[in-house]
RNA sequence: GAGCCGGUAGCUCAGUCGGCAGAGCAACGGACUUUUAAUCCGUGGGUCGCGGGUUCGACUCCCGCCCGGCUCACCA
C-alpha cells in the first residue's frame, strides 16, 4: 500500500467522508456517451488540419489533428506526419474509444476537405449543460492550477471531468486536490458540455469519494503488460486494458446470444450434476474428490452428455446445458482444466439436421456479435457464410497418405509403421483407436482452416455415436473445424442399449490396453436407454475456443477471466 | 514432464567487459482556470524472484529452487 494514499484515507475517515453506503447515479458513463455520440458508419471523408501531436501505437500512429479554432479530431495513419505541419488527410470516419477518428488515413495533395468542426457538429451532439450524476474510477488527472481535468471510467466507458475552483468553491476544490488520487472511485454531479477541442466533459459541481484505491494504478500509457499479473489480478487488467474489457464483453455477448438462439428454437436450459458417481461421456481423466457424509469418492464431470440424454428419455425433447467441464490434464494455450461447454440434444433430429443448425447458429452469432460473416484470425480470413464445406474423415486421410479406409481399419501393423514414420511418439504401444486419432491429428487437423465439417468418423473413436446408416464401420458424427481447431463435436446418438453396452465394454478393453482416457461404463445410463430414447442428435461446442476465434486471440487464458495458475 | 526465453522502483523498461542501481510514468513539493500521453521547475523511492557458490568485489559468472511465457509431449 502506498503511504500517501493511506494518509489521505485517514483524513477522509476522520472527516466522515469515506466509504459511503450509496451514491445515486443518473446513468452509466457509456449511456451518457451513447446519447451524445451519433453512430458513424465508416464513411470516406477528407479533412484538413494541423498535426498537434503524434503518438506511435501498434501498427502506425495516432495523430491529434486540430483546426484553426482548436477543435480536434483523432487520426490513425501509417504515415509518419510531422508535428506542427498542415495536412489534407483522407480516410474512413469512425470512432476510436468513443472519439471520432479518421481511420487508415493517407495524406493527399488536392481535393475538397471538410472542416473538422463541421464533422464533429454532425456526429458529436451538444449536451446543452444537461445535469447528470456519474460514478467511476478516476484513471487520469491533469491539474492546471485553479482548474483540473481528469478521466473517469467504468466497464461501459470513459468520460472527461472538469473541476473549476470557481464552480466548486475553494474548500471543495482543495479537498479534491489534497485527498483524491488516480485510482479512487468517485461520484460526481454536474453539467455536461464540450470543451474547445470538442470532447464531451462533465463540469463537476460536487463530488464524493466512494472508495480510495490504496495502490497506485498501472502505467497509463503502456498499460499492464505482465501477463502473470494480468491473469492473477484480472481486475487490474480490466481497469488498465481496453482490449481485455472488449474480450470479456464479447464473451458475455456470445453466451447470451447462444441462450437467445436456443430458447427461440424451443430448447429448455437444464443443469445436470457436476459431481458425478461415474465420470463418463468423454475421453479424459477426471478430478477426484471425496464426500465426507456419503463416505465415497465423487468425480467432477468431464461431460454432461449422459445426463442430458437421460432427459431426452424423460421427454424433454430439446435440452441444452451451458456450463463447466473439468479435465485433469495438461495446461496450454488451448486447454484450461475447467472450461465452458455448450451441449444440446434434439429428439427426432439426426446429424444432418445438426450440421444445418450449426451453420445457422454460427451465422447468427457472427451477425449479432461480430456484425458480419468475416473475421481475420492469425492474419488469415475466415468466412462463416453458410454452407460450410464438408470433408469425409477417410477421404482427408486418403488424400494425405494415399491409403484408404480399409488400411486404417484393418491393417494395424501398417498403420503403426505409418504413425512411427510421421513421428508420432510411442507409436508402438498406442491402441488402434489412438493411432488413427493421432495420425488424423498430425496430418490433417492443422490444415482445416474452415469453417468446415469433417464427417463420418470411425466407430472405434466414437463409443456414444450411432452406426452410420451406409457403413457399419463408421458412425454418423461430425466435427466443426475453424482455424485448425475443433470447435464442435456432434453425432446422431446411439440409442440401442445392447449396442451401447458393447461399445462401453470395448472402451474398457481399451483402458486395459493402456488408454487411461478410455470411457467409463455407466450402467445407470444404459438402463435409461433400456426405457427407450427416441432417435436423437446431440452436439457440444467449446465456448472458450469459440470466443478465442471470435476475439482473435491465440491463448485460452485471454478468454477466461481467472485461468488456472500454479499457486504462488 | 523436456527444451528455450523471462522475473530490476507501484507500472513500462534500460543496465556495456564483474567495479557506487538508471529513465519515463506514478508519488511528494511548487507554477499554471479548456487540458487530454498536458507542460515547466524541484524531491524522495530498490530483498535486482529466492538460496547457495566463485571473486578483493556479483544485477552481471556458476549451481539449485520458485513463478510465468512460448514450443514440444500429454490432452478434444
Amino acid at each position: 500500500m502506498e503511504e500517501s494514499r493511506l494518509k489521505k484515507l485517514q483524513v477522509l475517515k476522520e472527516r466522515g467522508l469515506s466509504y459511503p453506503y450509496k451514491f445515486k447515479t443518473s446513468s452509466t458513463i457509456g449511456d451518457v456517451r451513447k446519447r451524445f455520440e451519433k453512430d458513424v458508419e465508416y464513411k470516406h471523408i477528407t479533412l484538413k488540419g494541423t498535426v498537434k501531436r503524434v503518438s506511435s501505437v501498434e501498427d502506425g500512429y495516432l495523430v491529434r489533428l486540430v483546426d484553426s479554432r482548436g477543435v480536434e479530431i483523432l487520426v490513425l495513419t501509417k504515415e509518419e506526419l510531422s508535428q506542427g505541419k498542415e495536412y489534407k488527410l483522407s480516410g474512413l470516419l469512425g470512432r476510436y474509444e468513443g472519439k471520432l477518428c479518421l481511420f487508415s488515413a493517407v495524406s493527399i495533395d488536392s481535393g475538397e476537405a471538410v472542416q473538422i468542426e463541421d464533422i464533429k457538429k454532425e456526429y458529436d451532439l451538444d449536451p446543452n449543460f444537461e445535469e447528470v450524476s456519474l460514478a467511476g474510477r478516476l484513471v487520469a488527472l491533469r491539474s492546471m492550477g485553479k482548474a483540473l481535468f481528469g478521466h473517469v471510467q467504468d466497464g461501459t466507458g470513459k468520460i472527461q471531468i472538469y473541476l473549476k475552483r470557481d464552480v466548486l468553491g475553494d474548500e471543495r476544490f482543495r479537498d479534491f486536490e489534497e485527498l483524491v488520487d488516480v485510482g479512487d472511485v468517485l461520484g460526481f454531479r454536474g453539467k455536461l458540455f464540450r470543451t474547445n477541442t470538442g470532447e464531451l466533459t462533465l463540469e463537476v459541481e460536487d463530488f464524493l469519494v466512494l472508495t480510495k484505491s490504496l495502490h497506485p494504478m498501472p502505467e497509463k500509457w503502456h498499460g499492464l503488460k505482465d501477463v502473470e499479473v494480468r491473469y492473477r489480478q484480472r481486475y487490474l487488467d480490466l481497469i488498465a486494458n481496453e482490449e481485455a474489457r472488449k474480450i470479456f464483453l464479447l464473451r458475455s455477448k456470445v453466451i447470451s446470444q447462444i441462450r437467445r438462439i436456443l430458447d427461440m428454437e424451443g430448447f429448455i436450459e437444464v443443469e445436470t450434476p457436476t459431481l458425478q458417481q461415474v465420470a463418463s461421456g468423454a475421453n479424459a481423466k477426471p478430478f477426484i474428490t471425496y464426500h465426507n457424509y456419503l463416505e465415497q469418492n465423487l468425480y467432477l464431470r468431464i461431460a454432461p452428455e449422459l445426463y442430458l440424454k437421460r432427459l431426452i428419455v424423460g421427454g424433454f425433447n430439446r435440452v441444452y446445458e451451458l456450463g463447466k467441464n473439468f479435465r485433469n490434464e495438461g495446461v496450454d494455450t488451448t486447454h484450461n482444466p475447467e472450461f465452458t461447454m455448450l451441449e444440446f440434444y434434439v429428439a427426432y433430429w439426426d446429424y444432418e439436421d445438426l450440421m444445418e443448425f450449426t451453420e445457422k447458429l454460427m451465422e447468427e452469432l457472427l451477425r449479432t456479435v461480430v456484425g458480419g460473416m468475416r473475421i481475420t484470425y492469425k492474419g488469415r480470413e475466415l468466412d462463416f457464410t453458410p454452407p460450410f464445406r464438408r470433408y469425409s474423415y477417410f477421404e482427408l486421410l486418403e488424400k494425405k497418405t494415399g491409403k484408404g479406409m480399409d488400411f486404417f481399419l484393418k491393417d494395424l501393423e501398417g498403420l503403426r509403421n505409418l504413425a512411427g514414420n510421421i513421428g508420432i511418439p510411442k507409436a508402438d504401444t498406442l491402441t488402434h483407436a489412438k493411432l488413427i486419432d493421432k495420425v488424423f491429428d498430425v496430418l490433417v487437423e492443422d490444415e482445416l482452416w474452415g469453417p468446415c465439417f469433417v464427417v463420418d468418423f470411425p466407430k472405434l473413436l466414437s463409443p456414444l455415436a450411432k452406426s452410420h446408416r451406409k457403413n457399419p464401420e463408421l458412425v454418423e458424427r461430425f466435427e466443426l473445424f475453424v482455424a485448425g481447431k475443433e470447435l464442435a463435436n456432434a453425432y446422431t446418438e446411439l440409442n440401442d442399449p445392447f449396442e451401447q453396452r458393447e461399445r462401453f465394454l470395448a472402451q474398457l478393453k481399451e483402458r486395459e490396453m493402456g488408454d487411461e482416457e478410455a470411457m467409463q461404463m455407466d450402467e445407470d445410463f444404459i438402463r435409461a436407454l433400456e426405457y427407450g430414447m427416441p432417435p436423437t442428435a446431440g452436439e457440444g461446442i467449446g465456448i472458450d475456443r469459440l470466443v478465442m476465434v471470435l476475439a482473435g486471440v491465440d491463448s485460452i487464458r485471454e478468454v477466461i477471466l481467472f485461468p488456472t495458475l500454479r499457486q504462488r
